[in-house]
DNA sequence: CTGTTAGCGCCTTCAT
DNA sequence: ATGAAGGCGCTAACAG
């Protein structure tokens, strides 16, 4: 079977820009114009041309028009983890924002592990992204040397407690456990227990802690007794560490890491007959959905994480060039009353 | 100041193959070959290589890369959302099937859009995608089309019930809820009730809806009252709904759409003061973890989301080309007894 | 073990 | 309004 420029597509012919042209008579340049809608072209070109784009099933290959205009529309992004249902929500505010762009998010998961965020940022630099979107502060010095170097536009997510290299994104964990401990204090609450989950890969949980304890401290309060989960956080590891908590020095109230524990302890005092917040008070962290919807609405601290995505995005859209000063976009976050606290 | 091929990097300054090879005076193919571990090379070029750069911070251009070589390594994906913790899950599998390879994902979000997801498609295709993983059959011609031609590997995810372009991973919805109402007529329920979301955007719902009602049917019974939120599935909308549901004739067990909707059922119940499953019995879809910390863990049908993701990587990795004939990967379902139902 | 020569598919600049 | 030429940064043969 004779190969000619009229052929219909198979399978695995790669059809190229060079195709398309032949087959409607026109140079690779204007075909390249009406790809890409640029530049002034005659109504019955343009209508030969893309006949000719439909009937082979022309698809534009962007690694050849990136490498010929160096200019990628790639946006990186890099989440330390799927399993918190937050960072889907940052994810769904970047992809919002990204809507009506032409830009292409690559998402890679680091699963906490610092050195795995630098082979994923290397990998993704790799791609020359327009920008790229991280989280959080900790990095490794390699990691943060190549996002220093690359020029690309840097937005670290979630907190603004530290200073960013580009742009932060986020909320002041520590004045949001601050603002836990005045609010409690202020309640009447005076004996304070701690419900939390591994620290080392949540450093952010660490800071809301950090804030509560200052609270408490400078109202000459402390936090009496602690029960920490191994692992990552859930409603079933908050569930079991409320019971350990019960088992210590009586508390009043029980500040959790995030609402999916304090969901648990919400659980576990279901279970056992305790009666909150009489016989023990919950607060959490984040506001989320499920909260609300609990027989008694969980009291908790709203974060924007939808915004957080959302307002990262706006901040680099505009302009490609690293600015000159850092910026810190502030998200804010809301005390959430609810029944539980 | 003048530019020589010695000066440190500056920002923005691109360093290319071409300055680690005039810096560490050898040619750019040694360069090359070194920086992709490719080839024999003498270990004392290969460190007067690397010294270069790491020197100049040399970071490889993949993009001119997969021109070259005709070879991307990216992998698009596309869910239908990431609010339904169930995608995510999925992603974290597709994450772990990728470790250790060097592969990237490129992930965007349709909103159960058929026509966004068309453009997405495109949008990847463009990017030379060694494979690209959809959700479901439900598409345009045009998708269809389009990951026909391309001749790259396509897994359709989550479900099996219908003829796939290449490779479908997933399990039965309409043999799951066929299943759950084989179950739930087994444990003696006569008056089934139904709580569910929006059908037009999760047809999987829908499919598991209508194996439930042949086994009623088989069985001589039907499902005497609905109660139907308007859009996606929430926690507080399957809490509403349930509401909605005990106002109408009297059933005996609520069968819901996923357990997002169910743990809003128990809710409602312990909100009411109504006894599951005494009262009430409640069986939700999906196993997620919050619906075995409940006080009374929820009965349901295990899926393995995670699984979906894995296996459909594991499918499609080892072989580029597409096979001629198409598979259907089997994640299977499991019935978990709990004790709502 | 290393260098040379051609592109990969498209975009940009400059002509016409 | 359209075309021709050159090159983006890298890799794939092939020499040597």
């Amino acid at each position: 079977m004779a190969r000619t420029k009229l052929r219909l597509p198979d399978r695995k012919v790669k059809i190229t820009l060079r195709d398309v042209a032949l087959r409607a008579d026109v140079s690779e340049s204007t075909v390249s114009r009406i790809m890409r809608n640029e530049g002034l072209v005659a109504e019955a070109t343009r209508e030969k041309v893309m006949e000719s784009v439909r009937a082979l099933g022309y698809v534009p290959n962007r690694i050849a028009g990136s490498l010929a205009s160096l200019d990628s529309y790639l946006l990186g992004v890099v989440v330390p983890s799927l399993s918190n249902i937050v960072f889907p929500e940052v994810l769904q505010g970047i992809n919002a924002g990204l809507r009506d762009s032409n830009y292409q998010a690559v998402i890679s998961v680091s699963d906490y592990d610092m050195d795995r965020e630098e082979a994923l940022v290397r990998g993704i630099l790799a791609w020359q992204p327009k920008a790229i979107l991280v989280t959080g502060f900790d990095h490794t010095l390699a990691t943060r040397r190549m996002l220093d170097q690359s020029g690309v536009r840097v937005v670290e997510m979630m907190e603004i407690d530290s200073a960013p290299i580009d742009v932060a994104v986020g909320m002041s964990h520590r004045k949001a456990g601050y603002a836990a401990g005045r609010h409690l204090i202020g309640r009447g609450y005076r004996r304070f227990g701690y419900v939390g989950h591994d620290w080392t890969s949540d450093r952010r949980a660490r800071l809301r802690y950090d804030g509560l304890s200052q609270a408490l401290s400078e109202a000459g309060l402390s936090i009496v007794a602690h029960a920490m989960a191994d692992g990552p956080s859930s409603v079933g590891a908050g569930k079991q560490q409320t019971s350990q908590l019960r088992a210590m020095a009586g508390v009043d109230v029980a500040v959790y890491s995030n609402d999916d524990m304090a969901v648990g302890g919400i659980f576990a005092c279901l279970e056992a007959g305790v009666s909150v917040p009489d016989q023990l008070a919950i607060f959490g962290f984040n506001g989320l959905e499920i909260g609300r919807a609990l027989p008694q609405p969980l009291s908790t601290i709203r974060s924007n994480r939808f915004l957080i995505g959302q307002k990262a995005i706006e901040a680099i859209l505009p302009s490609q060039d690293r600015p000159a000063t850092k910026t810190a976009i502030d998200t804010g976050f809301e005390i959430f009353a609810g029944t539980t606290a």
